[in-house]
DNA sequence: TTCTTTCATTGACAGCGGAAAATAAGGGCC
DNA sequence: GGCCCTTATTTTCCGCTGTCAATGAAAGAA
């Protein structure tokens, strides 16, 4: 057995039926609830919800409130259930080729602590070794809770088999087929799932954000890389062979720049950060040292900057529309790093995307949410709470 | 009562069980299987296959084979369940603007019998009298057989909800929200199916043809226009506005001739036929009359001609690549009407597909189909085998 | 014949979820 | 305050499904 630090040994989520670890998602998802409505949103009758939440009260994840207002004016007042968010904690980290970023949060995925290490060197080796030490301080302060660490999420981005826990590439860390679920367990003694950035972020809103309730929409990311996360048919899709909601590689103008990919004119090599500025420089002559610097260029008025922010802004609407034709998802929301700069190109996204929705496709409802980098982290959290709902170990 | 001229009244299917119905389904699509490998692919226990087979040997729909070869040496030899495809018969329509196709299939969705009516009138009513002119031809041909059958599925092109059986909007048949479900029920007394005719294509293929067992696959058609069904997680995507798999409307080249439905460079607007007739009237001034002529032309060498099909390739591999960057499929199977002039462009579809296949996305899987016009037909009464199976009526 | 191996079925049983009835908890009304 | 009405929740009972373990079946091998 090796050495592990983690404060206390684990213990298993009362799971129990399939239906009944649905309704508890439910309750999770979709805040307090009456019992009456839990059975209506989980297709069930009321007597198996009421049999369903029993062990669930008794083991302290779910918790009643007294109805306090907005009860009906006849019959007997409904209680509300609600899932304890300090019932449990749970670890996020995000890798990037530069930093680890991590947190801390409850079981309602909500952030207690935010964390950020540097990386300089990327092996294996010593990217867990820096994975270990941060873990190690957080649990240190999740200690001041009182409340056990359930679980750790790690969010890697690249090819991630997450049913395996392997990082079958990362081209950031230059890491290929790394079981990091199974050595990161063994350095933090916690249960450890591992996914892709963007899946794990669109975990999030599909358990707590924007997607919660949808069984089919898109989450697009927008930074220094663009990317998008898929849910279908209430799951997020994987691909067949590890990739899935590649968007930053839809071809936009075949005649545009050269994206790392190899081809022209991908989403990614004119909306990503680093295109962003390559193109002011190559229009203007300016060099641009970063993002922020950039942004301020466009909120000037400069014509260059804010050519290029809004053909980024283009590329995005008719990259979205792409998906939303081919999915037809009920929304899509935009998110990432980049949304800072959204007022420059948030015209331009909405545009194009109508100029190229086909039908009623066009429909699809946009929502634009701002991403602190932190946000990462915590949707690597939000895939180790879904384990240890889902996963009965 | 309206009414009928069905030779008999319905029958239900003895679905049982959710599992049973899967058990079912599995047999259906796997072909002959032996008990026990059925209980590993349905993911059930030996006992629980004897146990839902029972009834559905008890009906006829399940039949047994003494297991001629490739058995294990030892041991008591398996007996393999397979469908009795003679069991029941459907019919499978689809309508367009100029005509209606029809299939009479067994229960496997072999077709035993296609026909045609021409159309004059595209009036719902119109349509729906040649229908039940078409339909009471076809059943009494299947009265030969001295078999039910057991319900008639149609497909239409355009925004169909097939769950409400109305055909939201036709631009072929310039119909909207027309009850067709319903109407044809009530013309031939069969239970009926609507859908829309791509993803009915898809269905026949998730059941009966290239996507058997693949949870995540496409289908591509290429011919008067440019469609894709999509199966994900194992059900084909529907969209949440009715819209989904518009491939034909993924923008290839932005500076590329206008499309329908007013954007420039679509995939329809360079691959479909149409298009492909245009570009070689714009290139060479020729005058082409038909699809027939054009690849006439082409096999004969004629540059023009030889140049759009390879357009058209291009275009149509680099649609594919879009679907599979977003979803990942196993594997992408090109079919419809146009594959009749494959060898002229599938070598630009491959290419294009590999250049702008991202990461492993390129592993995918691509196949082609030929498709004679009533493959669509088929694809009909595949959901209508499928809603048969069930759907318990 | 008898044993071994593999396939298939049976019967006892546990668990889940549903229906209906019972219970709980208000507010309104007299 | 007691009774009635309404709505929420729980209890009780029950059928159904699928599993487990044991048994039966059908070869070939010894």
């Amino acid at each position: 057995m090796p050495s592990s630090f983690a404060a206390h040994p684990a213990e298993t989520f009362p799971a129990g039926t399939p239906a009944a670890s649905q309704v508890f998602t439910t309750v999770l998802s979709q805040g307090p609830l009456t019992r009456l409505e839990l059975a209506r949103r989980a297709g069930l009758s009321a007597a198996a919800v009421t049999k369903a939440v029993r062990p669930l009260f008794a083991s302290g994840y779910l918790v009643e409130d007294a109805d306090t207002e907005a009860r009906s004016a006849l019959g007997r007042p409904a209680n509300l259930v609600r899932v304890d968010g300090g019932r449990a904690l749970f670890l996020g980290l995000k890798l990037t080729g530069d930093a680890i970023f991590g947190v801390l949060t409850d079981l309602r995925c909500r952030i207690l602590l935010a964390r950020r290490v540097p990386l300089t060197d990327r092996a294996a080796k010593a990217v867990l070794a820096s994975t270990a030490e941060l873990v190690r301080e957080l649990l240190t302060e999740a200690d001041g809770y009182g409340v056990r660490v359930m679980g750790l999420g790690i969010a890697v981005s690249g090819d991630v088999d997450r049913g395996e826990g392997v990082v079958r590439y990362s081209p950031f860390l230059e890491w290929r087929d790394v079981p990091l679920a199974e050595l990161a367990r063994a350095v933090t003694g916690l249960p450890v799932t591992v996914d892709n950035d963007v899946r794990a972020l669109t975990v999030a809103e599909q358990w707590f954000g924007a997607g919660v309730g949808l069984s089919n929409f898109a989450v697009v990311t927008v930074g220094a890389g663009v990317g998008c996360g898929l849910v279908v048919h209430g799951r997020v899709v994987a691909g067949a062979h590890g990739v899935a909601g590649e968007i930053g590689h839809v071809t936009v103008d075949p005649d545009g720049p050269l994206c790392h990919c190899g081809n022209r004119g991908c989403v990614e090599a004119i909306a990503a950060d680093p295109a962003i500025l390559a193109r002011i420089r190559e229009r203007s002559g300016v060099e641009v040292a970063d993002t922020t610097e950039a942004v301020d260029l466009a909120r000037r008025g400069d014509d260059h900057a804010r050519e290029a922010y809004s053909r980024a802004g283009e590329a995005i609407g008719r990259g979205i529309a792409t998906v939303a034709n081919l999915l037809g998802p009920e929304r899509v929301v935009i998110s990432g790093e980049g949304l800072a700069a959204y007022d420059l190109f948030a015209e331009q996204i909405r545009s194009a995307f109508a100029a190229a929705a086909f039908g009623s496709a066009a429909r699809c409802d946009l929502q634009t949410r701002p991403l602190p980098f932190e946000e990462w982290a915590r949707g690597a959290a939000a895939t180790a709470i879904q384990s240890f709902i889902t996963e009965p170990n």
